[in-house]
DNA sequence: AAAGGAATTTGACATAAGTGAAAGAGATGT
DNA sequence: ACATCTCTTTCACTTATGTCAAATTCCTTT
């Protein structure tokens, strides 16, 4: 466990705590691993806890009748999932899969609790972390309600390059994947990735896309122009 | 004042605090008045507080470039909007405005986090706030990627009818907010309604819907079965 | 009651995106 | 290196839903 306490602290849920802080959560979390493509949680399992990434990769995903699959986000390494059911006491609203080997840290809702009862910056923390899931969840749901596909897929090609801030970007999922983070599937994600190549705004070679028209992307993106 | 803080115990953010916590948000919190239509704040804008409403309706939407409207919520007496930007920092992620006369309570930033940080129970509550929201943008999503408008359609009759533990509905907002609040337009809203009207799933006149058949609303809803 | 304006409905039409199937490219393990 | 499997792309086709315009109903205000 001593690792793990060191580890916390680069963790944003935990940061700014005191050290007996990381020393009782070090105490309550315990680690679970997980192989790729298993499942941690199922919608409407009873909420027993949360979830902080470790290492690896977690897809939180929700799932139709006939098997279409909507991303609602990936957690990578400090970042924490399954924090609703802590605090609403219902199910979870959502699947969420390991999508590469993964160790998470698992801290049971009763005592989660107890340790924000008594330190105000845990607290705070945790509703920040709630409040920038609530703007990205306003976010998705706009994408998905006023922008077309080709908005969106725009969208996500100049978040990842201003992340990088560089002028090729390297897709971290597979297309089928990014697909279900759009909104759409496969097949229409490829036709408009060919689109976007045959008007010089990208040219993509497998998961390698160099972005060559910035502004028509955000034309795209921004203001909903159409693609020939 | 003084009514003021008798009323903050009916809202359930503020349900299990000490006497002299509702003396202290009665002492930070300030009335605000806004006309029917009336904006209160629109994306983007600094947040330098958060709200609850006190008495009228609120609607939170995002809008598009082509003016299309997404609303993500109402927010009827008791509920409360704009916490995001308390605990972000950053603007607000969407826009509000009064849909009826409505009598807000604004609670500062600054002020509002200090007495997060006294009050775990405070602390906790908020928690709640943002997870069940977060469970409803995440059941918003679900609706517009994995459902059609049908679907759509029928689960909101459904939860109103639900909500009543009636046959008979009424719906509480026009036509045209509907349709926005379902990801949708009027027309393709009208029409949706004259088919389940044609296949006797429903009876509508005006703002008043019968549930005839209850079982084909949910297999709609549900399973995505489609409408002849 | 009449008039005016907004909300709703209906119609003809356009189109973005899904479906099903098959070919092609890439990766994986033996 | 080979065979197998999965992922991606392309094709022809269908369909749900949006667009534009007009008719109708409903509600408010005079």
């Amino acid at each position: 466990m001593e690792e793990t306490a060191g580890q916390l602290a680069r963790i944003s849920l935990f940061s700014g705590l005191l050290q007996a802080q990381y020393d009782a959560l070090s105490r309550i979390g315990m680690k679970r691993s997980y192989r790729k493509g298993e499942r941690i949680f199922s919608e409407c399992d009873e909420g027993t806890g949360f979830y902080v990434v470790f290492a690896g990769r977690v897809k939180i995903f929700k799932i139709s009748a006939e098997g279409k699959e909507q991303i609602l986000h990936f957690c990578g390494p400090g970042d924490s999932f399954g924090e609703v059911s802590v605090f609403t006491g219902q199910g979870f609203p959502a699947d969420a899969v390991a999508t590469l080997p993964s160790t998470v840290l698992f801290f049971p809702r009763a005592a989660f609790v107890g340790l924000i009862r008594k330190d105000p910056t845990l607290a705070l923390n945790m509703m920040a972390q709630l409040s920038k899931r609530l703007r990205q969840f306003a976010g998705l749901i706009e994408d998905l309600s006023l922008k077309e596909v080709p908005g969106r897929l725009a969208k996500y090609l100049l978040y990842l390059s201003g992340r990088d801030g560089k002028g090729t970007v390297n897709l971290d999922v597979s297309k089928g994947q990014l697909a279900a983070l759009l909104g759409t599937i496969p097949e229409t994600l490829s036709r408009i990735l060919t689109k976007l190549n045959r008007q010089d705004l990208i040219r993509s070679r497998g998961a390698q896309i160099r972005i060559l028209d910035r502004q028509g992307l955000e034309e795209i993106a921004l203001e909903g122009k159409r693609l020939p």
